[in-house]
DNA sequence: GCGTGGCCTTAACACTTCTTCACCGCATGA
DNA sequence: TCATGCGGTGAAGAAGTGTTAAGGCCACGC
């Protein structure tokens, strides 16, 4: 079987060639011109990986893995401008897999999607998250805690996940906001901290144990790796 | 746990160099200066990941790379002559994870080993820092000495963090301020005295015993390696 | 349409954390 | 030894967060 990667690029040109070299070399390619629109064919399909071209007009490259990374780990190969450390590093940062300088030759792609391919494991969609002793059940809307259900309501649920997808690392108010479909509403940050509280009495936790969720003052809140 | 990383590289200066800087971000780095020494290094000790240079005296790099992938999954990292786009495509078709192209960046070389690890066995990735009897645990942002927990405040953690990551040598004021994210805003810097002293008192400093944290007069703190 | 109940948001107050200030003691160099 | 300046530390004020409770909105059933 094919993999099937989706290029995000604006570069129409560019797509068509590698569509053609790739096609070749078992790796069906599907390209998107943006990132919106790029973000909605990885609703939409089954993909095996991403080519994402960093440089792009309106929403940049950079943006657009952030938001990936958002719902699903599937594997990120970043197109660079050559010479642009920065952005490669953020990127990786991030959470991208890898990056190619551009310009770059058609082989060498070839030979680090499929690196990349190797290594991430098959089954892609997550729809489990496991955090310690925390499990989420997203497409039944469940959490349990040690085996214990937490009885959570919609936006305190969504919060969650959000936190879960991106364990160990700090989570803006706004970010959390936006993940529980708050983004367009105007909206009071404060009310995160309330929802923030909720959960943390639901998921039982101990106020002198230090709790699951941590605040990072001025910022938002992390979920704890372990 | 911080990852146990191999280097296979004939360059002592930069075995040196990498193995400072690493050590500062919970790597620990082993060097073995030619291709045969790398593989019995390999099979006497446990590492999490390799970087191998390509251009070597003697057994080059792929070779070594080859044999590695006759008896082994790890990730390996290459480090290769930078526009010497033959042996880097050749590497990663034998089975390289990545590669860096010398000359690198300290900051760049390592996010990419990162994101190797964080594939290859995800939580190996070293977030702990160890200075004596001090032990830092830097995503659940906990802290300890001697087994006893401190219950430390966001800033209080982060000057700690600081110190630690350059345990053994003076952090100035304005340092320790930038890396507990206050570069930016306005802060008199006697609030860091304020802070040292909180720690102090928190990790359980003795004042009639020599001081985990030492004071620079005029510079910063210090601290003490072990 | 009307009441009911659940959920989200806001407000208010208690509490924590960070910063600044003030005062004191100690180290440093004349 | 004395003068000076720097750092240690307690305390107060400012800013941010935790938590409870009340009000508004919506969906649902009657």
């Amino acid at each position: 079987m094919p993999s099937r990667v989706l290029l995000i690029d604006d570069d129409a040109r560019l797509a068509e060639l590698l569509s053609d070299y790739l096609s070749q070399n078992g790796v069906q390619l599907t390209a998107a011109n943006d990132g919106p629109r790029g973000l909605s064919a990885l609703e939409a399909g089954a993909y095996d990986a991403v080519l994402l071209d960093v440089m792009m007009p309106g929403m940049d490259g950079l943006e657009v893995l952030r938001r990936i990374r958002t719902r699903s780990d599937l594997p990120v190969l970043m197109l660079t401008a050559k010479g642009d450390e920065t952005d490669r590093v953020v990127g990786l940062e991030i959470g991208a897999d890898d990056y190619v300088a551009k310009p770059f030759s058609p082989r060498e792609l070839l030979a680090r999607l499929r690196a990349v391919l190797r290594r991430s494991r098959p089954g892609v969609v997550a729809e489990r998250l496991r955090v310690g002793e925390l499990v989420i059940d997203i497409p039944a809307r469940e959490a349990e805690v040690g085996g214990t259900r937490a009885e959570l309501t919609g936006i305190e649920f969504d919060i969650l996940v959000a936190l879960a997808r991106r364990a160990g690392r700090v989570v803006p108010r706004e970010a959390l906001l936006a993940e529980a479909g708050r983004g367009d509403v105007v909206v009071g940050e404060r009310t995160v901290d309330v929802h923030i509280s909720h959960l943390r009495s639901k998921l039982g936790d101990d106020p002198r144990s230090p709790s699951l969720i941590k605040t990072v003052r001025g910022i938002g809140y992390v979920l704890a790796k372990e």
